[in-house]
DNA sequence: CGCTTATTGTTCCATTTGGAACAATATTGA
DNA sequence: TCAATATTGTTCCAAATGGAACAATAAGCG
């Protein structure tokens, strides 16, 4: 029995009640897939955030600069940078001079760096649809455009 | 004129592509509110996060431990312990030993605390309005009904 | 009762993080 | 042309972060 009788508080009560709504509830859904899914991707793959994010981009662009890395994902280019160089030692991707402008580098993902964020991205997928799976198909959708409509007007 | 005409690459582009869409759009709608949000109120107010969300949690309950706070955030244990510290020293909240628990002390938000949580959950709640400004009041409803019904469900 | 286990809050410390300054190169504009 | 300004990637460092060990207290159980 609890000592005052004091119920003990509950996350899903207190999200409720919150000023900010919306956007309690949007930060506790993202928290509930990304950090638990990047924990075991730390755990079982040694892979930390910004260096799976950098292999994320570098998957879904032919080539990338570590300033487009940090614009797409909005990291400070010194994480950005430090992912380069621990992706680079492990052979995850590659580096050239870009021969018209000697500040920048092309960056590129070799083939482990793509095996390995076929592997990561399907672990968040899973966490993903483990968190989501309450709502129905229909509900999915709803979600999903809902979303993409603020995303782009931001 | 772009030297490879290379496009530069756009978020919103790479949010449609990526293989956990829902997660990358939730995760990227939370940060525009949040990361900015809290940005100015470091800046501004000299509040970090996790001391927010103490005075928050205190704010919608008459008395918690630093325990609850820890549960009702996810954030660990020693990080609300550092929050209680400096919110005492300005006097945003007070604490008292639990009589029948030793272990345990009671926090309570003060009348200055509470002052200051009514500015910070307004700017958060104005950042909100601003990203979600895009949907339309039916739009908004149909999204808090899903993410709450995702939420509860997890 | 006592002994073992659990809980609370704190401290310690190694790691992560990101702002700021920097060198190298590119661009702009008088 | 060339001086001033901007951009890229890096290094440096102070601050934030969170896991682990800890002391104090409580609860469970023989």
């Amino acid at each position: 029995m609890n000592k005052q009788n004091r119920p003990r508080p509950e996350p899903e009560d207190f999200l409720a009640r919150v000023e900010f709504r919306d956007a309690a509830l949007l930060s506790f859904l993202t928290s509930s897939i990304i950090v638990p899914a990047y924990d075991a991707v730390k755990r079982d793959l040694g892979i930390a955030r910004p260096e799976y994010m950098l292999l994320l981009c570098l998957s879904h662009y032919p080539v990338l600069t570590a300033q487009d890395v940090s614009r797409l994902t909005g990291r400070p280019r010194n994480s950005i940078s430090r992912a380069v160089h621990r992706m680079l030692a492990v052979g995850h991707i590659e580096r050239a001079p870009d021969p018209s402008d000697g500040r920048q580098a092309r960056l590129t993902i070799t083939q482990s760096g793509r095996a390995l964020h076929a592997q990561i991205s399907e672990r968040i997928r899973q966490r993903q649809e483990n968190v989501l799976s309450g709502l129905t198909a229909r509900e999915r959708e709803d979600l999903a455009r809902l979303l993409r409509k603020a995303a782009v007007s931001t």
